[in-house]
RNA sequence: GCGCCCGUAGCUCAAUCGGAUAGAGCAUUGGACUACGAAUCCAAAGGUUGGAGGUUCGAGUCCUCCCGGGCGCGCCA
């Protein structure tokens, strides 16, 4: 974190107002850290770049144990270059905090919800939905290890038309399964589970069929329910995904909250009555139409369930910050939420809503379109059954999730042994076999107050060095930015560089004095990896 | 028609909320195991960042307009 260190420094000489960064450099020729302080301060005091950068850089330049060498490049960058000392006491560092290196209190205990999957219990998870849970649980670690108090909800959506539906197909398929022709609607759910869901139900209620239509679809709806919803939470677990809180919509009503919540809207004058049907006043709050919340019929509408769920969110359990991870299709629906946060005096900044995009399913070359409805899906079990959940975890999570993602089931099964969560893990995986190899010469780790420090001196060691530096600001930046890959992508940086490291030097060596530095180095590194791992919900396995 | 998202190497993706010569992996070509694991490493090649303007010291990133793709625009969920 030696970037906070060098912006103190810096702001010690300059209006501290000022955007001014601190970042690496494209190039190493062009030292460790560089920073466009006089650049950006060159038109607030009306002074030219260059000259601002080179006072600049003469008064930091008198940090000795910091710095060893300061710089004016370019239209006015000042280049550090840090002394060696600070990179070789990073190792130590790391150790000290142990599993705890990289956790922050930057969220200072903030209460934050991350709500995500949410998928309708009408049939089992795909990879879409795999997506989602893959960003929403791995973005619940990295906030909770930045600090923030964090709790991991399902909402569950099952009441409403959909859930009648669902019931009726089970009823239907049952029927057809007894002997009877049915003309099986296009709008029902059309997928192979729910003839299994039906044999199922006859074989423990073999009365169903002669039971009142009513009574029998009923129960339909209740089994299928029960079923497909334990089997997304098997699914999910299998997939290392678990939730706090599985919040269900019927809840909602049972305990008044969208009552309520309506109630809240009508007295603060955001309802009103148009043609039998009421309205709520979005567009009074940046949202392009009003919308309805209650059916002339007298229902209200899932809206209206949602404004209750979030209301709840905020005011009956207080959450700081509520984290929405949705299926992009969903987008056209943030405004109106954030509407609702206006009308009721919350800041609707306090809602963040992530757009996961499309997942594409490439088959043979071509485009699959995937419907719950008609069945045709590539569910999230084939996937993990067929690639493993490391590699399907990973490969969710090296990419930024507002960006569609064309997944070639086969390409990925084909290429699994190539896939970029194995180079992560094969570093893990040689570091723990470094230590066998360590044990087996009999050379044990020093204590930390014995670490040879000094002799990690080659460009190598201060390459890793200054990773292990950078891991705790990569965690913050990614909770701030609610982007997770950014630790998929610091992982496979370490990595690269532990490889590169393993073929140029050795570890355990002649030197005893020098395999004892290096094998501390390796012991902070395999740490990191292990940390960075986990947070992403991968395994860091000790051989492969 | 209106709105949101995306367009970067042959393919899949990065690029530190405007920074210096746009980077990885895969695929291709050529090299490296008698020492801690070759699921690794080294090298070559690969680009007018969809296009055109603009803003400024500086643009893949911000603004405008086009082109192409995706998704929305229900008293569905």
């Amino acid at each position: 974190m030696i970037v906070k260190r060098i912006r103190e420094e810096i702001l010690k000489h300059l209006p501290a107002d000022l955007p001014v960064k601190v970042e690496a450099p494209p190039r190493e020729e062009l030292g460790d850290y560089a920073t466009n302080a006089a650049l950006v301060a060159a038109g607030r005091l009306k002074r030219p770049p260059r000259e601002l950068a080179r006072e600049l850089a003469e008064k930091l330049a008198r940090c000795e144990d910091l710095f060893s060498r300061v710089e004016v490049a370019g239209p006015g960058f000042i280049n550090f270059w840090v002394a060696p000392t600070y990179w070789q006491a990073v190792v130590k560092r790391v150790l000290a905090r142990g599993e705890e290196y990289g956790r922050s209190d930057l969220g200072k205990g903030q209460r934050v919800q991350v709500e995500f999957v949410s998928a309708n219990p009408t049939g089992p998870l795909h990879i879409g939905h795999g997506r989602g849970a893959a960003v929403g649980d791995t973005l619940a670690r990295i906030l909770s290890f930045a600090g923030f108090e964090v709790v991991k909800e399902y909402y569950i959506n099952d009441r409403g038309r959909q859930m009648e539906i669902l019931g009726r197909s089970v009823w239907l398929r049952a029927r057809e399964i007894a002997g009877e022709k049915i003309d099986f609607p296009e709008d029902h759910y059309r997928g192979d589970y729910i003839r299994d869901l039906a044999r199922e139900l006859l074989a423990r209620r073999p009365d169903l069929l002669e039971l009142p239509e009513e009574e029998a679809l009923e129960i339909c709806r209740e089994f299928a329910l029960r079923e497909i919803l334990s089997g997304i939470r098997r699914d999910l677990e299998d997939f290392g995904v678990t939730y706090d809180v599985w919040y269900s919509e019927r809840e909602l009503y049972e305990k008044g909250e969208v009552e309520e919540a309506l109630a809240a809207l009508a007295e603060a004058g955001h309802l009103y009555e148009k043609e039998g049907a009421l309205w709520f006043r979005a567009s009074a709050f940046g949202d392009e139409k009003d919308r309805v919340v209650r059916r002339s019929t007298g229902e209200p509408t899932y809206f209206a369930s949602d404004i209750a769920y979030h209301r709840e969110k905020f005011l009956k359990r207080g959450f700081d910050l509520v984290v929405d991870v949705w299926g992009a299709d969903h987008h056209g629906y943030v405004p109106r939420l954030k509407a609702v946060l206006s009308a009721l005096g919350l800041d609707p900044e306090r809602l963040k809503v992530l757009l996961i995009q499309m997942v594409n399913l490439i088959e043979g070359g071509k485009l699959k379109s995937m419907s719950t409805r008609a069945g045709e899906f590539v569910t999230l079990r084939e996937l993990l059954e067929e690639v493993g959940r490391d590699a399907v975890r990973f490969t969710f999570l090296t990419r930024k999730c507002d960006a569609p993602l064309d997944f070639d089931v086969e390409l990925v099964k084909s290429q699994s042994s190539e896939n970029p969560v194995y180079y992560v893990q094969y570093a893990h995986a040689r570091l723990a076999s470094v230590f066998r190899k360590a044990e087996e010469v009999g050379l044990l780790p020093p204590s930390l107050e014995e670490i040879p420090a000094h002799r990690l001196d080659t460009a190598e060691d201060f390459r890793l060095l200054k990773l292990l530096d950078a891991f705790p600001r990569v965690i913050e930046e990614a909770a701030v930015s609610l982007e997770p890959h950014r630790v998929t992508y610091f992982l496979l940086d370490l990595a690269t560089a532990l490889h590169d490291y393993y073929t140029k030097h050795r570890f355990v060596s002649e030197d005893e004095e020098l395999s004892r530095a290096r094998l501390a180095l390796a012991r902070a590194v395999k740490q990191v990896l292990a940390r960075g791992l986990n947070l992403l919900g991968v395994s860091a396995p000790e051989r492969m």
